[in-house]
DNA sequence: GCCAACGTTGGC
DNA sequence: GCCAACGTTGGC
């Protein structure tokens, strides 16, 4: 039944301009430092599951300039962590071609040259990787040190698809565009959920564009609220809607997030799937074993190695920002 | 609780 | 559009 789900597009009033993928942005001073910051910390996150149920019309503003319902625009691009040139490591090899490609083994490694990848990171690599099974698979996640962020991946749909009567499609463009916080509503899979319960203020994600032409990892953005119920579950017209899902046992939750950078190039699933060749920085990356995951975890050390890959030359020169430009 | 059938995801 | 992977359901 429900599967999987994704982020939803609130197309109810106003239908998102279908904006199509972009090109251009850099990486915002604040999301330079986060990165850095990250980097900088470790701790293997636990977490727990501590957490407000707020109704998802209860939107935050984390900084200033927002305004109900919609979202917050923020970033003002800049490069990423100096040190984190780009370093593609190329390993050639396309890793399985279907999707969720039984990936690997165990045992990661460093990213070759990558000097980020040089660094010792442990991460999340505490936390078991949750594996499907039963619906109420780790119900109460552990404890988290609030001390450092965590890291996850989000997948969206870049691309309009309508889901009873509504349009899906969410890209990286549209959280970007918000003015307020986005809940991130839709997930319909307990592990993802459970994905969702470990997320703290504070944490970072990536934006996945999947299920469109070039997949991959589009940008950056922060969970700026602990997760609370996902109220669309319990709406009858919603795409989501979940007629299990009683009001007073909720069964799902959303968290908010912000954006926070959009990558000048995506960062495509082709070249997360060549460093997860065995012995490759992402030979475990969970999105990479569990392709249908739509929300899952990355190591710090998968972290900063992906964010590594980003052009930091182009991205540093172009101090645009906010401007939807074409692309291609 | 096992497991086959079915349905969905999502890369290609 | 195809189809592998895999989550969910439901019979037993």
């Amino acid at each position: 039944m429900a599967p999987p789900k994704r982020k939803v597009n609130a197309v109810e009033d106003a239908a998102a301009p279908p904006a199509k993928r972009r090109r251009r942005s850099t990486l915002n001073e604040n999301s330079k430092k986060v990165i850095e910051q990250t980097a900088a910390s470790s701790r293997p996150s636990r977490i727990s599951l501590a957490a407000a149920n707020t109704p998802r019309s209860l939107r935050s503003s984390t900084d200033g300039a927002i305004t109900p319902t919609s979202t917050t625009k923020k970033g003002t691009k800049t490069p990423i962590n100096g040190s984190a040139t780009k370093s593609t490591t190329k390993i050639s090899s396309a890793k399985g071609r279907k999707k969720g490609k039984k990936a690997v083994k165990a045992t990661s490694s460093q990213g070759d040259e990558n000097p980020v990848a040089n660094v010792r990171y442990q991460a999340n690599l505490s936390i078991d990787v949750p594996t499907q099974s039963g619906p109420e698979v780790a119900e109460e996640p552990e404890e988290k040190h609030p001390e450092a962020p965590s890291y996850w991946l989000m997948k969206a749909e870049p691309d309009s698809r309508v889901e009873k009567g509504k349009d899906i499609k969410f890209s990286i463009d549209d959280l970007k565009a918000a003015t307020a916080p986005e809940g991130w509503d839709g997930v319909r899979n307990y592990v993802a959920r459970n994905n969702m319960r470990l997320r703290m203020k504070g944490d970072m994600a990536f934006f996945y564009h999947s299920n469109c032409k070039v997949p991959g990892i589009a940008g950056i953005m922060e969970i700026v609220q602990e997760h609370s119920v996902d109220e669309s579950a319990f709406d009858p017209e919603h795409p989501y809607y979940d007629e299990k899902s009683d009001r007073e046992k909720p069964k799902w939750c959303l968290v908010h997030v912000e954006f926070r950078q959009k990558f000048v190039e995506i960062i495509k699933l082709k070249e997360l799937q060549r460093n997860a060749k065995e012995g490759g920085v992402l030979e475990n990356m969970q999105v990479l074993k569990q392709s249908r995951l739509s929300v899952s975890k990355v190591t710090k050390e998968e972290w900063i190695f992906i964010t590594s890959l980003v052009d930091v030359e182009e991205v540093a020169t172009d101090s645009v920002q906010h401007q939807p430009q074409i692309a291609a």
